[in-house]
DNA sequence: GCATTATTCGTAATATTCTTACCAACGAAG
DNA sequence: CTTCGTTGGTAAGAATATTACGAATAATGC
């Protein structure tokens, strides 16, 4: 299922190399596309100004089994290529058009990132994760809302959670860790001095240290075990919006993980957990 | 072009209405959608048990005009990236499979806040935000942690902002506010009793009560304007997830909101901003 | 509990759409 | 000017989808 990115760009590029009749049928289907897709292939043909047979041809020559085959081709290829691109928010837009323009480019992100997970890594934290005696949420900015989300969502599992946004007590935390400690970095960047260092620190214990990170960076390199992330944030884009939402569902996935990990058994204790908080909260009429 | 967010998602919702046979042919179509855009209605027929005029009127019943058109809607609708449906995990579910089922959800959820986006509210929220004195973000639990974030990403405007995470605090500073003060709360269920009790005294005094939370429930009513997202977070699932990503962008909405209310000459203050961070980090390579 | 009505669903006929086989027209090379 | 290869169309056929109708099932009223 190797389909090419856009069916359209090909016929274009081929534009040239067809003969009468494969031409005027390519030219009908660049001319309405959309129309293309939801046409017979009669109506098509008539379209062109071809026989329904050619038209035919022109589907086998473009891959395609037939012309239902390549209708469908040609609608996912419309379908994906369209829709979800990120597009940046400008100053003429108003109240209708940048909250659109602000989700999509959200769930693009999200769509990425879903192609290019880095699974092994993923698995690998899973299983440190569970086993470790204490893990510590580290990071800074942004991404220390991250790690606050990712200490509520732990603390679950009966492992003991730390989070500490303060660098001087990170840089001490790491100094102290010994055999079971996890320390899980989190920055987008990977360049932030401070806990680069405190990564470092940590690495000349027995402790384990993760990252959520991108690839090839500094905090990367001191890490046993890297997950990175495949987000482009915009960079003319001075509020980050896009990397920590991806963060944040690779933190639910590590989450579940862990979950499954400890197996059937291990649901009720969640339940006891969430029947905790019923008193505080107004019943549902 | 009113394109259905999700065909499979509308199919999932609707499976409890359907009557026997149709029941089959959707439960057949969400087990295999991408075989089922491939094939033929006799073979889909047959796939389900069913007689192939049933899987014609199960297409027309859900908006198409017959079977081909169906597939194609179907097409399209798989083309986008987002395949399970609010599809739970489950024990027997590997690193293979529920990473994507995550990812899924979270997209799946972007995607119908994006449909119902409550665009009145969102532009008054905007309109208060960009003209208050001081502006607190109040949340508990995983909202604690969105109100964080939100702290991280408005303070860039020149607007004081604060955030607490004690109840205590949370109470007092209700208490002490007057004019030009906003309080803007956060929670998924709208139910949390402490939370509920600080805006009441809140509004008991001259200032501002904003909250992104559930429409109808208790603390939507104290607020002078609710932003209500339409977010079904599975009940049965322990670890709260797709919520608070809806809320992460909506906060990343009204924070551009206000942005583009300050206009083009307000750029350079953001870059600042963004340049302060410079010495921190290690430079790119 | 039985009869009546409504709904649901499958069979079979029909209509539509697509594919193939074959032949004619056209063009290039000898 | 013939010959071969290419191209494109006609028409027959195969495959696919739709419709009409009636049987089976479920629902309602008496």
């Amino acid at each position: 299922m190797t389909s090419e990115p856009n069916l359209l760009a090909v016929i274009q590029r081929q534009l040239g190399e067809l003969n009468k009749s494969e031409a005027k049928v390519a030219k009908a289907i660049l001319k309405a596309p959309e129309e293309a897709t939801r046409s017979s292939i009669a109506s098509l043909a008539t379209a062109a100004g071809v026989s329904e047979p050619s038209v035919n041809r022109f589907c086998k020559r473009f891959g395609a089994t037939g012309f239902p085959d390549f209708k469908l081709q040609l609608a996912t290829s419309l379908a994906s290529g369209v829709k979800y691109v990120s597009r940046a928010v400008e100053f003429s837009d108003d109240i209708n058009t940048f909250p659109s323009k602000l989700f999509d480019n959200a769930i693009n992100a999200l769509l990425t990132a879903k192609e290019g997970l880095p699974l092994k890594a993923i698995a690998q934290a899973v299983d440190q994760i569970a086993q470790a005696r204490r893990v510590y949420f580290f990071g800074l900015g942004t991404s220390a809302a991250v790690a606050r989300d990712a200490e509520h969502k732990f603390f679950r599992f009966n492992v003991p959670v730390f989070t500490h946004e303060d660098p001087l007590m990170q840089r001490m935390l790491a100094a102290s860790a010994g055999v079971g400690d996890l320390f899980f970095f989190i920055s987008h960047t990977g360049r932030t001095k401070v806990l680069i260092e405190a990564a470092e620190i940590a690495r000349q214990t027995e402790a384990t240290v993760v990252s959520l990170t991108a690839e090839g960076s500094p905090l990367a390199e001191k890490s046993h075990c890297c997950i990175n992330v495949k987000v482009e944030e915009d960079t003319e884009q001075y509020l980050p919006m896009t990397s920590r939402l991806v963060q944040l569902v690779i933190l639910d996935v590590l989450a579940t993980g862990v979950t499954l990990r400890r197996g059937e058994g291990f649901t009720p204790h969640l339940a006891r957990i969430k029947d905790s908080l019923k008193d505080t909260r107004f019943p549902t009429s």
